[in-house]
DNA sequence: TATTGTTATACTCTATAACTATA
DNA sequence: TATAGTTATAGAGTATAACAATA
C-alpha cells in the first residue's frame, strides 16, 4: 500500500476507522524507520534521545519512573539508562531515604547535548517539514496532539 | 517530554519548525513503539504485513522492488520474504526472462490472511480513533498524506 | 562489468524470567 | 512478602560487507 491516505479519507467519520487506522499504522512504521536512518550523527539513539529529555521534563526521577514515562519495561530502560551515564550525559545518586531506588538525573553536559542533538537530528525532518506549506504544517501540528492521545489510549 | 504538542504548535508557522520536528520524532516514536506492543495475534509481524500490504498493491514484482516500496535494504526484504513463505502467504515464482531476478507474489491464503490481520491487528488503534470525535478524525486523516509526504522526502 | 539476490555478521530495541537488595 | 532494579536470554528489525549467479 504506497499510499493509503484514499482509503483513511473514505471511513473517517464512519463508526468504526478501520481505514484510518491500518493507514495510520503503516505511516507511521515508515515514518518511524526514516527517522531511523536519517540520524547522521552516532552520537546517541532515538530511543536514549527521547529518555534524556523525558528526564529533562520530568527532572530527577527514578529508572521505574522514567520507564513508565517512556512506556517501555525497566530492564529496556536499565540500558538506555547505562548508556547515558556512559557518556555522562546522566548521573545517578542513591536515593535519600529507600535505599533500593536510584535517582537518576540529567547532567550540564546532558542538557547541552540535548539541545544540540534536538537540532541536528531534526535537520532532516525540518528540511522535510520545510516542503510543505505553513498551511499544511498547520495541519500536522493540530493532528499531533491526536497522536500522542492515541498513544496513550 | 510528556506532551511536546505546545512547543510543536507554537512554531508551526516559523521558517524553521525545528519544534514541530522534534515534537512530530518523539509522537512517532511512541506510537510506533505502542503499535508494536498492541499486536496481539502473533501470525505476522508489523513488518511482514506491511511488505504483503505492499505486495496485494504492487501485483507480483521482485524482492528488490518490494524493497524500493518499504525503503527497506534488500537483504532485509530477504529475510522478510522468507518467512512470507515459509508462512505460505508468499510465493517465488523465476522471472521469464531474466535468470537473476524472482517475481514474489501474494497467495490466496496471504490475501486472505491480509484482510483478517487488517481487522485484528488494527483493532487496537480502532479502539482509540474511537475515542476521538468526528472531527478529529479527520483532522487525522487531513494531516495522513503529510506524513506520507514527509517519509517520501 | 553491472545487476540481482543471498549469506554472514553485528547492532539496536525491546521483552520476559529469574535474581539481588532493600523495605 | 512486596518493591526497585539488574542480569540473562531471546527475538524482531535493520544494516553493511562479501559473495554467487546471471546479464
Amino acid at each position: 500500500m504506497t499510499s493509503p491516505s484514499a482509503a483513511a479519507r473514505k471511513t473517517t467519520s464512519q463508526e468504526a476507522p478501520v481505514g484510518l487506522a491500518a493507514a495510520l499504522r503503516i505511516a507511521v512504521l515508515r515514518l518511524s524507520r526514516r527517522l531511523r536512518v536519517e540520524r547522521s550523527d552516532e552520537a546517541l539513539t532515538m530511543s536514549q534521545l527521547s529518555a534524556l529529555s523525558s528526564l529533562a521534563h520530568e527532572g530527577p526521577c527514578s529508572p521505574t519512573t522514567l520507564a513508565e514515562v517512556e512506556r517501555i519495561q525497566p530492564p529496556s530502560m536499565t540500558r538506555i539508562i547505562a548508556a547515558l551515564e556512559a557518556h555522562g550525559y546522566a548521573a545517578r545518586a542513591p536515593h535519600p531515604s529507600d535505599g533500593r531506588q536510584s535517582v537518576i538525573a540529567i547532567t550540564p553536559a546532558g542538557a547541552e547535548v540535548l539541545e544540540e542533538t534536538r537540532r541536528l537530528r531534526t535537520a532532516w525532518l525540518v528540511g522535510a517539514l520545510e516542503e510543505l506549506s505553513p498551511a499544511e504544517r498547520e495541519q500536522l501540528a493540530t493532528a499531533l496532539p491526536l497522536i500522542e492521545r492515541l498513544s496513550n489510549h
